[in-house]
DNA sequence: TCTGGGGTCCTAGGACCC
DNA sequence: TCTGGGGTCCTAGGACCC
């Protein structure tokens, strides 16, 4: 049976969101309607773009672009920090919205949901007064803007919703394909990115059509599984469900970019402790245990190293991950000077499924000591409850909650 | 000039077993 | 002595997304 998708999709999200948020805390300035963008912090070696309004679009200015480079575009560009917690304000407050019209919802970012509408179409209705009603409701009751895109599948839905911004509604059923995603250029295509382009270039593929219409077996002869992806997603094939129950992460990471160039081996360890702190409580926060620890640098030359390691058995032990974390990071470190820091866990397991007799006594006095941190950080917050090695931290380095 | 952080998925090559 | 595949697991690296 037919599928019946929306995509919603907000627009200038981070933006749009700060823009809301400073006008209901008394500000008379929509930064929506000047030159502005959501940034890092640079004095952190953050300073990228993160989101951009209209008209700093309009001078050129891209998302992930250095500040610097968006600043020598508009020298008046206003620059405004972001924040995830009005961030996840919104959201959910879209979502909770969303609800009243299907529980089938993909939360697939921060800011973009699928709802998988098949079966929930009051009678007499239709698909596309549904959408049309989302947007304005969220307009009005939310106060920032969102596209919606009405579609079969979930590929077409996100490629509708991407069509002519903002606040607009857009169709692309099977017969509109031709017409209004064809003519498109290929690097507008879904999971089409920038490092397969030159490949797709010099096959002739310039648009989404010309892709559509090649031999598939020549596409996946190219681009293996991959390509076989991206030939479907051009002939507006995908089959894939709208994924609305809540998912356990496959893995769980946390890395820093540095305030500057480490090279001294301690003062990099002292930053991994507090890493490992974070990963291993959202572990436990999930309920969930790590077979494999992940640590990996990024030299003041952007090269990435990585090492990781299968552990005999699966944890959410603050120290052990910190053993393994240590251990890999010194079989890592040349000497080379560190710009980034990261650590992460992957094949990652329900915690009820593993049988408690796996457990020595040491992982069992472990596990106290961290049930009785994390009952301290949910009192005091995260960043009050620490661990000795974390105490001599460089105080440039601001830590997330 | 300067270049974030959080993810998922895939591939290549080596080790090891049968 | 020299020689085979297939299958699985593991690690490192890289693609893509928002």
């Amino acid at each position: 049976m037919e599928k019946q998708i929306l995509h919603v999709d907000v627009n200038n999200a981070f933006l749009s969101w700060t823009a809301v948020e400073m006008l209901k805390n008394g500000e008379t300035i929509d930064i929506r309607t000047i030159p502005a963008i959501i940034g890092g912090d640079e004095a952190q070696r953050k300073g990228v773009v993160l989101a951009k309004s209209n008209l700093a679009k309009q001078v050129g200015i891209q998302t992930g672009e250095p500040i610097f480079f968006a600043r020598k575009k508009c020298p008046n560009l206003q620059i405004y920090q972001g924040n995830f917690t009005v961030y996840r304000k919104y959201s959910n407050a879209l979502y909770n919205m969303l609800l009243e019209y299907t529980d089938k919802i993909e939360r697939f970012s921060i800011d973009e949901c699928f709802m998988d509408m098949t079966n929930y179409i009051p009678k007499g209705r239709t698909l596309l007064e549904i959408a049309y009603e989302i947007n304005k409701r969220v307009k009005e009751e939310l106060g920032f803007t969102v596209n919606l895109g009405v579609a079969h599948n979930k590929l077409l839905a996100k490629m509708a919703s991407d069509f002519e911004k903002p606040n607009k509604v857009h169709t692309l059923f099977e017969n509109e394909i031709e017409t209004k995603m064809w003519k498109l250029p290929i690097s507008e295509l879904f999971m089409v990115g920038k490092r397969s382009l030159p490949k797709l270039y010099k096959m002739g593929i310039k648009t989404i059509k010309d892709l559509a219409i090649k031999n598939e077996e020549e596409i996946i002869k190219a681009f293996g599984k991959y390509g076989k992806m991206i030939w479907e997603y051009a002939n507006g094939i995908d089959n894939s469900e709208v994924i609305y129950e809540e998912e356990k992460p496959k893995g769980i990471g946390n890395s820093i970019t540095l305030p500057y160039d480490y090279s001294d081996i301690e003062k990099i360890e002292e930053v991994l402790v507090a890493l490992v702190e974070q990963v291993s409580y959202r572990l436990r926060c999930n309920k969930m245990l790590a077979e494999v620890v992940n640590v990996q640098i990024k030299t003041n030359e952007f090269k990435v190293y990585s090492h990781q390691r299968k552990m005999l058995i699966p944890t959410d032990n603050t120290k052990i991950i910190l053993q393994e974390a240590k251990k890999l990071l010194h079989e890592l470190y040349n000497k080379v000077p560190i710009r980034l820091i990261g650590v992460r866990v992957d094949k990652l397991t329900d915690k009820e499924q593993i049988q408690l007799s796996l457990f020595d006594n040491t992982s069992k006095k472990q596990t106290q000591i961290d049930k009785v941190v994390d009952e301290l950080k949910e009192k005091y917050g995260q960043d009050k409850v620490t661990r000795a090695g974390k105490m001599n931290i460089d105080k440039n380095i601001k830590f997330k909650d």
